[in-house]
DNA sequence: AAAAAAC
């Protein structure tokens, strides 16, 4: 009953406390330098243990429930014939005690992950931050912000990638969403900085020494909230580069004087081509979030900044959760003698994030099963994600038409304040149900949010792991529905094959749906006009058969929910 | 495979 407790939660009720962290954060926002501090940017001690993002940091037991809550959130859809199967994992060089992800039988230890290096001459990995002071001689300052922040044990892509950093070494970084990519990078930069440029001499040049790259505004905003922190008490000059911050350096003619920009790609190629800024000083370049920023809309942009890095050594890493071969390729082919350091399995989710598909049949039906849904105990805030801007806002228009209350709209057609607005409520948690578009899927760190619903069917393996990588942060537990109708039946095989490989229970009808003729394509090498077509009939002719399981599927489904339905009623009342 | 995001 215990298990229901977790699960029921007993309404939408807002509690204050789960949001301090976040509160805390966003207080933190509108500092454009770092300033001198005293103070802890957080008191811990005033979180309850299990909001707590820096106790899982440092690997403190935690209330893991993972097991019964899959089991229960999977109900949704299991039928006869479940094949569960768990990813052998491979060899590596790995320096940590256990097995890979940690079962949720295990309650006391922090989850670990295996961690693969590639590459020449691999530095060691850190057991602990305390190991940088005398291995690095980093600054005692840097170590005491990092504890201040409740930073007092690495996590595996920490205690690898640091060090490669620091070593100067050109870095390709894949690590699962919320385990600590931004620190990571941000860390090694500073330390690698050395005093802030404000107070050196001319002998480290003049202009920009490191630049933070990703694909949103948002992200950038956050990343930009974590530098400060490290930041806290030396005169580090960060700089959020936007229109405004772009036209203040230009006006108050002290583009010379800063220490680490995070931008947006385009931004900065318009700084770049209006002759404001200057790059030809940049010792380290970071790609966060490399494979969406590789990306074809994306990657000419990220090129010219690459391209106007002229500094001969200058450090370039990429990172991220998913990195798909081609752009990894790409990537790759960017850095110098590159490290690549795996953590887990690659375009693998979090276990203790449960996933589930739910099959709505039609675009009609969303709506009222998103409705049935939130009509029953919920989890503040959701996250809910959908195909386009315009659906965000009509969903978030239906929702507050029909009663639920504080619903909030973010997606990049609106503008800045209103965004910048969406984001604050949802940090501060006056948000509970949050409608987005792909523009939140990536990196943002709310660390309230326990659930997130898929109301569109993800576009690619990647936009899947990304969004459902909202939940389930720093050792927390996540929750991730996911809706499909028959219009996404094509796509459905490859998401149902990354459930299955994290560790969720998936129905074998969905494993066997014949491969997206893409794939087809490939393995054939050239493929006449002709077989295209017929690869496309075949697939259109098994479509029926999926459709009719789909149907049977959902009717057991429906037998299913009403009694979990009943279940959770009496466990709550 | 396709929309979103970037200014």
């Amino acid at each position: 009953m215990e298990v229901f407790q977790l699960l029921s939660r007993g309404g939408a009720r807002f509690d204050k406390q789960r949001f301090k962290s976040d509160v805390q954060l966003f207080t933190k926002t509108d500092l454009k330098t770092a300033k001198e501090k005293t103070e802890p940017v957080t008191q811990d001690s005033e979180l309850p243990a299990e909001l707590d993002f820096f106790k899982y940091a440092q690997g403190a037991p935690g209330k893991r429930k993972a097991a019964n809550a899959e089991t229960t959130s999977s109900s949704v859809l299991q039928p006869s014939g479940v094949r569960r199967k768990r990813r052998k994992v491979g060899q590596e060089d790995d320096h940590s005690d256990d097995d890979g992800y940690t079962g949720a039988e295990d309650d006391t230890a922090r989850p670990k992950h295996r961690v693969k290096s590639k590459g020449s001459d691999i530095p060691l990995p850190v057991e602990a931050f305390d190991t940088l002071l005398d291995r690095y001689k980093m600054a005692p300052r840097l170590l005491s912000n990092l504890r201040d922040n409740g930073y007092t044990h690495p996590t595996g892509v920490q205690a690898h990638g640091i060090p490669i950093l620091l070593q100067r070494r050109d870095l390709a970084a894949i690590s699962p969403t919320g385990t600590g990519k931004t620190l990571s990078y941000l860390l090694p930069i500073m330390s690698s900085l050395g005093a802030p440029i404000s107070s050196q001499g001319d002998e480290s040049g003049s202009g920009v020494r490191a630049v933070v790259l990703a694909p949103t505004r948002e992200l950038a905003h956050q990343i930009h909230n974590e530098c400060l922190k490290l930041a806290v008490g030396r005169k580090w000059r960060v700089v959020l580069f936007s229109k405004a911050t772009a036209s203040t350096l230009r006006d108050k003619g002290v583009r010379d004087k800063v220490d680490i920009i995070i931008s947006t790609p385009l931004r900065l190629v318009a700084s770049i081509q209006e002759g404001n800024l200057d790059l030809n000083n940049v010792r380290h370049l970071i790609l966060d979030e490399a494979d969406r920023l590789l990306d074809t809309e994306f990657v000419a942009q990220v090129q010219e900044v690459v391209a106007a890095c002229t500094y001969p050594d200058v450090q370039k890493a990429v990172f991220s959760a998913t990195l798909p071969a081609g752009v990894e390729k790409l990537a790759m082919g960017m850095l110098r003698n590159p490290i690549r350091i795996v953590v887990g399995l690659k375009d693998t989710p979090l276990p203790l994030i449960s996933q589930s598909l739910t099959y709505v049949a039609d675009d009609a039906s969303k709506l009222p099963s998103l409705l049935t849904y939130l009509a029953q105990p919920y989890n503040p805030p959701l996250l809910i994600f959908t195909s386009t801007q315009p659906r965000a806002t009509s969903l978030a228009e239906e929702l507050t038409l029909n009663g639920i209350p504080n619903v909030d709209c973010l997606h990049a057609g609106m503008t800045q304040k209103e965004r910048d607005d969406a984001v604050s409520r949802m940090r501060c948690g006056q948000s509970w149900v949050m409608v987005s578009t792909e523009v939140m899927a990536r990196g943002m760190d709310f660390k309230g949010v326990r659930e997130v619903i898929n109301y569109d069917f993800p576009t690619s393996v990647q936009s899947y792991i990304h969004r459902i990588g909202r939940t389930g942060r720093a050792g927390r537990e996540g929750k991730a529905v996911t809706y499909f109708t028959d219009a996404d039946a094509p796509y459905l095989k490859s998401i149902a094959n990354v459930l299955l490989q994290s560790g969720s229970t998936v129905p074998d009808w969905m494993l066997k749906l014949p491969k997206p003729s893409r794939l087809k394509k490939k393995e054939m090498g050239k493929v006449k006009r002709a077989e295209t077509v017929n690869a496309a009939r075949k697939i259109g002719r098994s479509d029926a058969i999926k459709k009719r399981d789909m149907i049977a599927g959902s009717k057991r489904r429906k037998a299913k929910d009403h009694v979990a339905r009943d279940e959770t009623e009496s466990g709550s009342g």
